[in-house]
DNA sequence: CGCCTGCTTGACCTCGCTCAAGGCCCGTGG
DNA sequence: CCACGGGCCTTGAGCGAGGTCAAGCAGGCG
């Protein structure tokens, strides 16, 4: 019964922040929700959505897109196990961009009305929440300098270090390899350079022996390495002392 | 006195939400004040900082900024009138970036715990403060849009759409022209395009009849025009209904 | 078996960067 | 009052990182 997961995965979150007291645990488990999967390409919320719900990320990668008119698109944001990756929605009224599925997603949808029940109810988790959402906007501020400033080799090297540096914090994937069902399209968006580029910065990249990428697997062998040619410093993703 | 000012200002802000009822106006006036100039180039907050206040800007324009090992910088944000540059500070224990007066700004400090104080006595305006952050992290996605995807002229265009509809919301300048002090230099480093570029394109605006730029002063004389050359479309501010 | 999706490679071209120098405005000091 | 210097803006010339176009390849699935 796949909604079972929901509970344990976000107090799993909560946790890393503080001990939960009993009473707030509890309230978590009390949320109604709701299991969906998405298939990969489909929308978890489109751009112009008023949404009624929030969702939270149990299996699978999703991106935060915006399309431009000439049909290009950015990739701004990936979302993983453990996000919510529409949490804005419960204070903006529409969507500015699409959250799209970049592989299947298993997703626990709770309504903006129960999340709002429970931040009422229990202060810190609203902080909490709060605080998820200032995470992903220093995320943001990273892909901006990333984009803007890193020559592409770095670049792509940059994203592929806050990426399982994330899944590993979230218990997908191990110190030192990751799942990585993402495609090189995929990087492309995300990094603002053409496919064909990304394809030869990852050759560069294997060939220094900083990753290897092949079939849906990321390896680092030397993770200090990667960080090091990356200038990756991870203070920005504010993980709590305990967790280091 | 300029601490005067702050007040007013913040309980303007707040109001573009929704009417402020009597008792959490007082609270916002009770709040303790501390009023600072910054000047130019100054720092309103550092990297590594453990801010204990939180700063509104009542002038003047800050910048987010992070600085790469080879002394390349990304602004990622622009600041200004009613914004609280730091107020992820609140959450954060650490700062992951720089926040820097690009002109000579006047501030408001306020500590940490009045904040949270007021938070926790007025829940309503606990949810704009985390209102405010979301609509920050909407303009950090927009610019990695920005960055990652427009060619130089629409991408300089799409900043200076930006900036001039924000500085309208705040009432600093008009529909058409407003006060703009920031240098060539500043908008190469928010764009992540070169100075030389930076230049050539804004003359290339120019020719355009798009804008006219010089001592500091914006002056677009058809915003509908320089918001489709840019494919600028400011739902992602989210102003309420009533302002617009 | 054939197709579709994703990866790879080659050739060419261009947007935007770098380097370098000159000009303008304004504030400071003689 | 003028000379000087420092920001900031402007212009020119040459180059290179990364884009585009085009084609081939490999593996998984119906």
């Amino acid at each position: 019964m796949p909604t079972r997961d929901f509970a344990p995965t976000l107090i799993d979150r909560f946790q890393k922040q503080y001990p939960l007291a009993e009473t707030e645990m509890r309230a978590v488990e009390r949320l109604p929700v709701k299991s969906v999967l998405v298939p990969r390409h489909g929308f978890l919320v489109r751009e112009g959505d008023h949404p009624s719900h929030c969702q939270m990320i149990i299996e699978g990668i999703a991106g935060t897109t915006q399309t431009l008119e000439n049909g290009r698109r950015q990739i701004s944001a990936f979302h993983m196990r453990q996000d919510f990756p529409d949490l804005l929605s419960l204070h903006l009224e529409i969507m500015d961009c699409d959250i799209v599925a970049l592989t299947d997603c298993r997703v626990g949808m709770v309504e903006h009305g129960a999340v709002k029940s429970l931040c009422h109810e229990n202060p810190r988790l609203a902080d909490s929440f709060w605080r998820m959402t200032l995470v992903e906007a220093a995320i943001y501020r990273q892909w901006v300098t990333n984009v803007g400033q890193r020559p592409a080799e770095q670049r792509l090297a940059h994203l592929l270090a806050e990426t399982i540096t994330r899944l590993e914090l979230v218990g997908v994937g191990s110190r030192n390899s990751c799942p990585f069902p993402l495609t090189q399209g995929d990087l492309s968006e995300a990094t603002g350079m053409s496919l064909v580029h990304v394809n030869r910065s990852i050759q560069s990249l294997r060939s220094r022996g900083l990753i290897e990428l092949e079939r849906g697997l990321l390896i680092v062998a030397d993770r200090p390495a990667l960080e090091k040619f990356a200038a990756f410093d991870a203070t920005y993703l504010h993980v709590p002392e305990r967790d280091i």
